[in-house]
RNA sequence: CGGAGUGUAGCGCAGUCUGGCUAGCGCACCUGGUUUGGGACCAGGGGGUCGUAGGUUCGAAUCCUAUCACUCCGACCA
């Protein structure tokens, strides 16, 4: 009765985009909300796609000499008060353990008893609670660096959730590093930067503008803070990671001293830095279609799915047995070091729904092998970035198949950094820049805006204008931001230049 | 915390204004059959006590009171 609708979702991105998002996620089945406020479940495909990212990423950070540590979910309460910017960034937004027990009330329910003397807080990061235990593990200059991640959960009591963009509760890594000097740290920082950028480029297929945060948008706490800033299709902003140089601000309110190798005590210079599953956000906003999800080969769960098509038993055995041997073949096969993963579908579903099911997952190649195939010796393959479909010798898909994954990783990474681009404009007057921010005709174009590079002379100077429109300074490129100019706002002399934009 | 809204089957909803047979519909699910290079069709079937508590009434999903939860719009944000 349902008659097949243009497109896998609805509603398109054209006509709702935010509904649109929710509706990929659905069609993917990556996670949905749970009965706790504002905390989602990942499901098996969304999981899956965070371990793939979680393994890339994971390697980078030992390449680099890090090592994977624990520490605590929950904060003494004091801990936090050290830091005063910190206190203040954070303290609006925790979850606080304040009982470490139930008793019944009386009435069949429960009720918390047992009062802790200290309340804990669930951690929304670590520097704390880390920077305490390097204060203790910190004595000399040959300590130093200490180079630690941890893989863990940290919980933000956020007012609005978006699955994935902003959870309650959400997975990420983060890095903390102590260090003997300033410029040790630094550079820690920035070689942290550039693997978040180089991870998202090379590995997620998102384009990123790298660049330093201004005071007004810096993590609490932090001297520097850095970003890497993906424009999503909607032409919003979404900063994608995060690199902080923390000075000595953490080492002095923690005393993470150490004594030099002159013999001096000095406090440690301290960096973190973190991605999150909101990277899987980025992924979808970046890549995904009308039609469901789209994923880069590098971090797709699946690269290929196989779908057996026959009518009877008979055949059924014949295309199986095909199907497994080609599944076979194409495992041998590699794109860069990793194996082709492939999956073979006979569920006993419908070829309609099977297709619309792995296309709205958003798995990369899509192969049918039905009787006529097997006679020709070739197979039917589709391919999700570009819908193009077509009949091709099994032993070419075989030879090709790395090829033909990378060219979609390829694909991917060049159609993003086109609409980037597209919708990147230099912007140097105060009427140019409201109208790029307001959409010409509302009604007809949800979508609109995108970066805008401009001079600025100072943020107090631009920040009525950025409330209004909503807008926010993204960063200040590493590449090009210290060129000097004109404020775009003020015609003030100005030496510095921003990305502004909408943002997540 | 301020404003608005919603809680009825797994999901999406109708019924509530104007109280009245056994609480309906679509999708999904199960069974049988016909189909099968594309999100099928026919027939049959299972599943809810209407967010919760109290009240009014011969009678409440429907009226009243209280309460809880969630969603959206603001302030806050990886």
């Amino acid at each position: 009765m349902n008659k097949p609708a243009k497109t896998a979702i609805t509603p398109t991105r054209q006509q709702d985009y935010p509904e649109w998002y929710q509706q990929v996620i659905k069609g993917a089945d990556l996670a949905e909300n749970s009965p706790v406020r504002g905390c989602m479940v990942i499901k098996p495909w969304g999981y899956a796609l965070w371990e793939n990212m979680q393994r890339v990423l994971d390697k980078m950070f030992k390449d680099t000499g890090h090592q994977n540590a624990y520490f605590p979910l929950f904060i003494p309460m004091s801990f936090l008060e050290k830091e005063a910017q910190h206190v203040e960034g954070f303290a609006k937004e925790c979850a606080v353990v304040t009982h470490h027990r139930l008793e019944p009330d009386g009435k069949g329910g429960l009720r918390p008893a047992g009062p802790l003397e200290e309340p804990l807080i669930v951690r929304p990061t670590s520097e704390t609670i880390i920077g305490a235990c390097y204060a203790k593990w910190i004595q000399s200059y040959r300590d130093l660096p200490i180079l630690i991640n941890q893989w863990a959960n940290v919980v933000r009591w956020e007012m609005r959730t978006r699955l994935f963009l902003r959870t309650a509760e959400f997975l990420w890594q983060e890095g903390h590093t102590a260090h003997a000097t300033a410029e040790e740290a630094m550079e820690e920082t920035r070689k942290m930067l550039e693997v978040y950028a180089d991870f998202s480029e090379r590995f997620m297929a998102v384009p990123v503008i790298k660049g330093e945060k201004t005071a007004g948008e810096r993590f609490p706490g932090a001297v520097i803070t850095y970003c890497i800033e993906a424009m999503m299709q909607d032409r919003k902003a979404l900063q994608a990671g995060t690199s902080h140089f923390l000075g000595q601000n953490f080492s002095k309110a923690q005393e993470i001293k150490f004594q030099s190798q002159s013999g001096e005590t000095e406090f440690a210079w301290t960096t973190s830095w973190g991605v999150s599953t909101r990277l899987i956000g980025a992924l979808i906003m970046t890549h995904a279609d009308d039609d469901g999800l789209v994923l880069p080969p590098r971090l797709a769960p699946s690269h290929v799915v196989i779908m057996p098509i026959y009518r009877d038993d008979t055949q059924r055995a014949e295309v199986l047995a095909y199907c497994q041997k080609l599944r076979r073949e194409l495992m041998l096969q590699r794109l860069d070091d990793q194996t082709i993963r492939v999956d073979i579908d006979d569920r006993d579903l419908r070829g309609g729904e099977k297709k619309w099911y792995h296309v709205k997952r958003g798995v990369p190649i899509r192969v049918e092998v039905g009787p006529k195939d097997i006679a020709n010796q070739a197979v039917f393959m589709a391919r999700r970035d570009t819908g193009e479909s077509k009949s091709v010798p099994q032993v070419e898909l075989i030879a090709t198949i790395g090829a033909i994954l990378d060219d979609i990783q390829n694909n991917l990474l060049k159609r993003a950094t086109a609409m980037r681009d597209e919708n990147t404009v230099t912007i140097t007057n105060e009427q140019d820049f409201r109208s790029f921010f307001k959409s010409e005709s509302e009604e007809n174009s949800p979508i609109h805006g995108g970066f805008a590079k401009c001079h600025f002379a100072s943020e107090d100077a631009v920040k009525p204008l950025l409330d209004e429109l909503k807008v926010t300074i993204r960063c200040i490129p590493l590449d090009g931001g210290n060129t000097p100019g004109k404020c775009f706002l003020t015609g003030q002399d100005a030496a510095q230049m921003a990305y502004f934009a909408k943002a997540y």
